[in-house]
DNA sequence: TAGTGGTCTAGACCACAAG
DNA sequence: TTGTGGTCTAGACCACTAC
């Protein structure tokens, strides 16, 4: 394991441990580097890291500060860490509707930047939060990338599966979100009413490579979804 | 200005004029360093820098290369850049329907951790992107941090004046995201029909020192507002 | 195995915050 | 002015990719 990265976690369950709050200040840098023996790049990119978090603020001069979301029940919507140690403390499930492999769309295709009629595994689900609905997804992966799919994978967490298993790694994503009025067909999977609005999220999942290997298209049940992003030096 | 941003910047540069598309190679870290004539720290910090606003990605033992989405009309929501930079060649424009101090409510007080009651400027306006409605916005600055707020401020862009007028430093923030059906104010507004879908983000805006000064509530037209989020290492 | 990016270090020097 | 975080360097060594 990066030591940076072992550093950073440390840090973050010693804050959690003496359960700091937000503007609680943490040892000056000078400090954290002895107590952690580390270089101070290290140390750095260590608080960087935890800043990019949302767990942390450094202010030059002052102090290194522990920071918080003040709500709770939010999912976070960019955690570095995946959709699971994102959700602690939730139970998710998934029903799984349609699990086979189908010839590329025109869009599909697009978005994956390959040919139309090549093979994907298209998975369709419903997934639940704490047993309340949270999003119908479907979901096309590239045959010649993930080479095999069966329902007991898909029910649980396919990219644990895509990682640990097949060892692929994941990259970055491209996400694309629009609001808009739910199609009869969505409404009767979220249990909801035609014309009800909904979160639509396209993601293009990448391997680390470049080579996108994923198109997802979730749409989120309105009542039962709502994120937090913590954000860093930008304004909107 | 700083090396390792100046030196992103140019690379960036390079990037555009040389027109170079998604997947495209760069040349190699050690050229990188030496046509730049920075220490390898530094350009890695570049690099790192491009990666996380999505313009680059790195692959270790292979090479650098360049990043692009393949949509366009979509608004950046977590730009690195303000929102300014983010839409350029789209016009903004606001109309101002409220300016003035009011004292700050539980919710409001709540959430820039201030005592109910403490005076804020509340601003609530209209903002058109290329001459259409993009949203409805209601925001709230603390007075002791921003003492004076006009008419003509607020119909630009009200974070330019705060930070070049006032010389504040704005920092992180913390977004919430919910999606709902507009009531019939905001729909009178946005020019919708009341129980439309609505977009809305509320954004607790800090300075870099940590103090909260500005809670704003966003509603986002939905047939107007399309976003994309270019993210790293990371999948919900 | 060669090519290429990533981590880590020690230390000099810089820049901002707060009293 | 003092305290404290940020930038930058040169260089050693590590780890992944692709052939």
């Amino acid at each position: 394991m990066l030591k940076y990265q072992q550093t950073a976690d440390e840090i973050e369950r010693y804050i959690e441990q003496h359960e700091l709050k937000q503007g609680d200040k943490l040892p000056i840098l000078e400090e954290l580097i002895r107590q952690f023996a580390v270089s101070k790049t290290t140390m750095t990119k260590s608080l960087e890291l935890l800043e990019r978090k949302g767990i942390i603020f450094q202010v030059r001069g002052s102090g290194i500060f522990v920071r918080k979301t003040n709500r709770t029940g939010y999912i976070r919507l960019f955690s570095t860490q995946g959709f699971k140690q994102n959700l602690v403390g939730h139970t998710i499930e998934s029903t799984v509707l349609s699990l086979e492999p189908i010839a590329a769309t025109d869009n599909i295709a697009k978005n994956l930047g390959i040919e139309a009629g090549e093979t994907v595994y298209y998975v369709k689900r419903i997934r639940y939060i704490d047993g309340k609905i949270l999003c119908l997804e479907e979901s096309y992966y590239r045959q010649s990338i993930v080479p095999y799919l069966n329902r007991e994978i898909v029910e649980q967490s396919i990219f644990e599966y895509l990682e640990t298993a097949l060892q692929l790694n994941i990259g970055f994503s491209d996400m694309y979100m629009h609001v808009g009025k739910l199609s009869a067909e969505s409404a009767r999977h979220l249990d909801l009413t035609e014309g009800d609005p909904g979160l639509t999220i396209e993601t293009v999942f990448h391997l680390t490579n470049g080579r996108p290997f994923d198109y997802s298209v979730i749409t989120y049940h309105y009542e039962h979804s709502h994120f937090v992003v913590q954000a860093n030096g930008l304004y909107l």
